[in-house]
DNA sequence: GTAGGGTTAG
């Protein structure tokens, strides 16, 4: 056979063409013909080369057809095969053709060769609203808001669609306030926003927080009937509760006659935001029990509430129901089994999710950085990120935020520094507070504390409360009183109701006996109102979790627990263990104190699964603060004595005890 | 063409 552009421009075209009469078809014709459906099919189906091979008589007298294959071609993903196209569409003289033009952009846009587009927009001999909005659609999936900005201001005239576009571009790239502001330039011209403006313009608003401005979006969105939208209803309930307002969230939820799963995944998610992980949970049951599907959306949402909740047990169950739906290979929900594990305390676990995804982003390698980090493993931090930087593959500020702080967990003071280092010169990536957070941490904690405090006082952004705590943890575990205490007022400075500093802060007074002092702290806490945060301490017994609080004698168990752990201190008291009376407040007699340190809640609940687990059975505690000092002491004996593996995760990091000792070698 | 999600300092 003739190569094909021999064939078009040779003079016996007119006469093959006749010769497959039999087959050809018109495309002034309504019902299609058999050969067209066979066509399409073919298309719809990715037999792009065959369906030309085929049809290509046909296509020459329908240039139409070619709409159908530029368009088949776009889930092929081949950027060749879109070239060899585009070839034929211009031998076969009909890259005029409107029609065909604007399908020929769209594919460009699809495939990000923008420049493609422009050339096709730029031979158009008139442009139309359609092709305009083909290629600002283009910039904008690029992310090129300015080249798109650019389309959209030279238009000659803009239909809904346009705006809608530069809306939805300007939301999905959180440029909120720049895409309400379109919105209202779009009102003043005179432009009747549709269900799918509304929908953005929600989300504009719940990005920005903006309540105000989301009902009034709310009312507009009453008044022209798109309530009953379900997009439009999920938006809106997604937005009031990203503003705060749960209740009013819920009730667009009530209020829309069949919940599909993205509403069912907007409430689970609005009770995560509003810091409910039992709330996630409640409503992922309740979904089910209503026989709605959950989809990798509702598991990411569940698995981290899971692992908000250190609910080992339940994120299993969940884990087990993604698998059964085939969701666990999507990297997202890969990031949320990795971190749930982690903070489960089954590293293994996670590095078992972290394997098993095949197409793994930056999020799930950063995800598995922060789970090594968070239990201590900074060598095996570094391995991943010289494999990560092997393999090429993108690294972001919080990639980085991940290496600081394992650095910081496990003491590798140089190494920290020289991934700071890296992160600024290297990858230009502009560090955060939370960067420079991590920085006073990792230098404080290696006793650098007079670099660390210079940290906070030359770096660029505003130092917040967490920042100046940071120094004074570091400067109580070395013990220079002079810097806690200057640290210590820091935080109250920009945080008067923080607890903890006032408790820090009393502490380094009665140390030095300045009783008075001591009494000034109290004074001001009482004037400030300040409660001190009662520690908290959570273990899980199959799939039950139980609550302890300290020196809480209302625990139901309170009696038992109370004669068990008696005895299990005289036991350590017999190896040695002394109770360290510098983890309590110094206004009390030390018969008092002691009691107070029996009585802290991750003794309580240890002691409780010690009494209600197997023995040899590892157990698994969380704590709403840091473990003190006196804890980490005794935990060591208990598990020694006891022979368990006993998993405890406190505010900031995992701790595994075992045979007497604790794998964060005492540095936390 | 519009909606929901993941990693992250203390």
């Amino acid at each position: 056979m003739l190569p094909l552009s021999r064939r078009l421009t040779s003079a016996n075209f007119k006469a093959s063409h006749l010769l497959s009469s039999k087959t050809s078809f018109s495309s002034s014709s309504h019902v299609l013909s058999r050969p067209t459906v066979e066509f399409i099919g073919l298309c719809s189906s990715g037999h792009l080369r065959e369906a030309f091979e085929r049809f290509k008589l046909e296509i020459w007298s329908d240039p139409n057809l070619f709409s159908h294959l530029i368009q088949a071609c776009i889930p092929k993903n081949s950027l060749p095969l879109a070239r060899q196209l585009h070839s034929l569409i211009v031998i076969a003289g009909c890259s005029a053709d409107k029609f065909i033009a604007n399908h020929l952009m769209n594919l460009y846009c699809e495939y990000g060769e923008l420049d493609q587009a422009e050339a096709l927009f730029g031979r158009m001999p008139r442009r139309n609203v359609m092709s305009c909005n083909i290629l600002l659609k283009g910039y904008l999936k690029a992310d090129n808001l300015e080249g798109a900005r650019k389309v959209f201001e030279e238009m000659p005239d803009r239909n809904v669609p346009s705006w809608n576009a530069m809306i939805t571009g300007y939301v999905q790239s959180k440029r909120n306030g720049e895409a309400l502001s379109f919105f209202s330039e779009m009102h003043k011209e005179g432009f009747l926003p549709d269900v799918f403006t509304v929908s953005s313009v929600l989300g504009g608003c719940a990005g920005l927080r903006a309540l105000y401005a989301g009902r009034q979006a709310h009312s507009y969105a009453v008044k022209s009937a798109f309530e009953p939208n379900m997009v439009v209803a999920s938006s809106l309930a997604h937005m009031y509760m990203k503003c705060g307002s749960l209740g009013e969230g819920e009730a667009v939820i009530r209020s829309m006659p069949v919940k599909h799963v993205v509403a069912w995944n907007t409430l689970i998610a609005g009770k995560a935001l509003n810091g409910s992980p039992e709330g996630v949970m409640d409503q992922y049951n309740l979904m089910k029990i209503a026989g709605q599907v959950p989809d990798k959306i509702t598991f990411v949402s569940v698995l981290s509430a899971c692992s908000d909740l250190a609910t080992l047990g339940q994120g299993q169950q969940v884990h087990a129901e993604a698998m059964k739906r085939g969701a666990t290979s999507a990297a997202g929900v890969a990031s949320s089994l990795v971190s749930m594990y982690s903070r489960c305390g089954c590293l293994e676990e996670s590095m078992k999710a972290f394997s098993e995804c095949k197409e793994k982003d930056v999020v799930l390698w950063s995800s598995i950085l922060a789970a090594h980090g968070f239990h201590g493993k900074g060598e095996k931090v570094i391995e991943l990120f010289e494999e990560m930087q092997e393999k090429g593959i993108e690294v972001n500020e919080i990639t980085f935020l991940s290496l600081l702080y394992a650095c910081s967990h496990c003491g590798l003071k140089d190494k920290g520094v020289e991934f700071f280092t890296m992160m600024v010169e290297r990858y230009e990536l502009k560090p955060r507070l939370e960067h420079y957070t991590c920085m006073v941490d990792l230098l404080g904690r290696s006793g650098s504390l007079h670099e660390a405090e210079e940290t906070i006082r030359s770096m660029p952004a505003k130092p917040d409360a967490v920042i100046w705590k940071t120094l004074l943890f570091a400067s109580m575990v070395h013990k220079n009183t002079e810097m806690a205490k200057r640290a210590a007022e820091e935080v109250l400075r920009v945080d008067p109701q923080d607890s903890a500093s006032y408790v820090l802060l009393s502490n380094i007074h009665a140390s030095a006996k300045r009783w008075k002092d001591v009494s000034e702290v109290r004074k001001s806490m009482r004037d400030q109102n300040v409660k001190k945060e009662p520690g908290i301490s959570w273990v899980e017994i199959k799939n039950r979790v139980y609550q302890f609080i300290m020196l809480d004698k209302s625990h139901p168990h309170y009696a038992e627990i109370n004669i068990y752990l008696k005895e299990l201190i005289a036991e350590m008291k017999l190896r040695g263990y002394i109770p360290d009376m510098g983890s309590v407040l110094h206004d009390m007699d030390d018969e008092e104190k002691e009691h107070n340190l029996v009585h802290h809640s991750e003794k309580l609940a240890i002691a409780f699964a010690l009494m209600n687990t197997p023995a040899g059975s590892p157990i698994r505690v969380m704590k709403n603060l840091r473990v003190c000092r006196d804890c980490h002491v005794a935990i060591k004996y208990i598990s020694e004595i006891k022979a368990r593996q006993i998993i405890v995760r406190d505010s900031s990091r995992f701790h595994h005890f075992k045979n007497g000792s604790c794998s964060c070698g005492d540095y936390w």
